[in-house]
DNA sequence: AGCCTCGCAGAAATCGATTACAGGCTCAAG
DNA sequence: CTTGAGCCTGTAATCGATTTCTGCGAGGCT
């Protein structure tokens, strides 16, 4: 291991002097020179332990997410990494698997190692920040806010996407549209969930049907499962729209089993399929801009970092609307 | 920030006594007993930061992938995740996002963090994990071996997985069967094709069509841009391996936009397709254990870390073909 | 009684960087 | 010629833990 007082031994110089040509401070030209050499023969690389340990601070930044293997977060992991390695702080991931305790472990790892940085996407509702603050570390809450903490934060629209996939189904004609959506006490969920009420309130001027809203967990199966007890139904609905990607996997999946297509029964995703198998207009859906959203969660955390202080700000980005041309006929060729 | 000095403080002993106590130490009860009621009391967590700097040691485990967007690595993550963290330590994920580069910058990072352990997907046949055997520090090639290091190693068995979905097209009639696999500076992409290549040559009593080798990159588009060539050809083959999930993502898409179904085209993939939209016996696969893969490294690396010597070991894992009833018939009922 | 061993606890060194402080030098102004 | 300002530079403190070394006191053995 080579360190700083090796360089300062073969430059003929002190440790002070070498920390100071490396970190750019003013120094004569002349011993610059004798450092820099030193350093290149001996290879030497500042050891980030210690430069943290006397910073307080380190140089790299945690993103915590609640499921790795859900590509809506690996998206949006590889937004973040874009703006934070630009700005030269190393990424690194934690997935929390949806699990609060294992949120708290990474939280308590990622304060004890003074990292400069936490982007979280919340386990629950009850993530708790405050510490980060109180050291005055840099925080940034993406796709879901963290309820008590004033921080800034980076939402979708996730009302406006409920009620745009809703739309689509209802102008192709279908007119008892289910909503599959996720956990109760994921704000995602219910949002999106509302904007299926709204637009149904809008335009239905008949009652509608009762027990048209399931609640699956945001995985595949959850949306098989609720997909299958729809269909199963005396009276199942004509189209459902899907509250996340994997929930429209897994209601897809139950559909393709069944030898139905999208034209039998209406499905509208929200959020994209990048691993569908599907020609991108065989179905609605509601496109989110992950990466994006990372990026402008990683560009926040870079100007907290920097200093900036102020109140949270709330940057809420809306979904976009692709759909086949005639989603009824689109699997008919 | 309540460090050892006030913990020790608060109890009227020494730091040294503190650590004793929460490292285990001997110590006798009635301090010990102090040490631990002040802990508490001052909510004392130790930083993890001055820990390593002393014992040169942290309590991190890197994993290094090449993309962090396919399921087939991230569930792999999953699987060092699980086993690590049993252990007690906290893996971070970093992507490289295949870029050489890039993944020295992180191999530099985690050497210089003092990480206990890392596990690597090399991005490339020439990545440099010296430094970390010199050091003592504890590496798994995984998924990739790494050439010239003496280094545990869990793998596919890529070549029987090349076998294996090769047979299966055969098997279901298929003639004239073409591969699109990934870069040829990728071993596993070589291996596959090599496994395609054997079984041709064993079953074929004719020539083979030439340029039925495609290298596409491991994405979706490349997998799109190949099948799409090939169904271009005028005399295209009449099925396709896919070299990943990802190309056969891709050849599954265009395949749908062409109104062609496996039916018609034969395609068979290594790899699984969790989000494919399609039901599980729609096609063919070979099904690769990458979660068991990243347990067996995972585990490795805790042998390792705990001081486990000897030349590397090699871990060869094979998939598991899944084939539907009649691949032929899959998609017409 | 005297000596040795053993266990426990505190003082201080250590890990490898950054940085406050102080000393020395040069140069310009008075 | 003297004094002060300014710029480098080195010495040493510092970040917060772990761990070596040293010393103290109790207990056992001869």
């Amino acid at each position: 291991m080579v360190t700083i007082y090796d360089v300062a031994a073969r430059a003929g110089v002190s440790t002070a002097t070498v920390s100071r040509v490396l970190n750019g401070l003013s120094v004569s030209a002349d011993r610059a020179q004798l450092v820099l050499d030193a350093a290149r023969e001996l290879n030497y690389t500042p050891n980030r332990v210690a430069r943290t340990l006397r910073r307080q601070l380190s140089e790299l930044v945690a993103l915590v997410i609640p499921d790795i293997e859900n590509p809506f977060f690996t998206s949006l992991a590889r937004g973040v990494a874009d703006t934070a390695q630009q700005a030269g702080y190393s990424v690194v991931l934690c997935n929390t698997d949806g699990d609060v305790d294992k949120e708290r472990q990474f939280l308590d790892v990622a304060l004890s190692e003074n990292i400069a940085g936490l982007v979280l996407a919340a386990a629950g509702p009850r993530s708790d920040v405050a510490e980060f603050r109180d050291r005055g570390r840099a925080v940034v809450a993406v796709d879901r806010p963290i309820p008590d903490a004033d921080v800034d934060t980076v939402l979708i629209d996730n009302v406006g996407a409920g009620r745009m996939a809703t739309r689509a189904l209802w102008d192709a004609g279908f007119r008892d549209v289910a909503c599959i959506t996720g956990p109760v006490d994921i704000v995602t969920a219910v949002d999106r969930a509302r904007g299926w009420q709204q637009v149904l309130d809008e335009v239905s001027d008949r009652p509608r049907v009762p027990g048209r809203l399931e609640h699956a967990d945001f995985r595949v199966d959850g949306g098989r499962a609720c997909m299958s007890h729809l269909l199963g139904l005396p009276d199942p609905p004509d189209a459902v729209v899907a509250g996340n990607n994997l929930v429209g996997v897994g209601a897809l999946q139950v559909l393709s089993e069944r030898g139905l297509s999208p034209a039998d029964v209406g499905i509208a995703v929200i959020g994209d399929l990048p691993f569908s198998a599907l020609s991108p207009d065989a179905l609605p859906f509601v496109s989110l801009p992950t990466r994006e959203m990372g990026t402008a969660a990683g560009a926040m955390l870079l100007e907290r970092i920097a200093g900036h202080a102020g109140p949270g700000r709330r940057v809420v980005i809306p979904g976009e609307l692709r759909a086949g041309e005639t989603p009824r006929a689109a699997t008919s060729a």
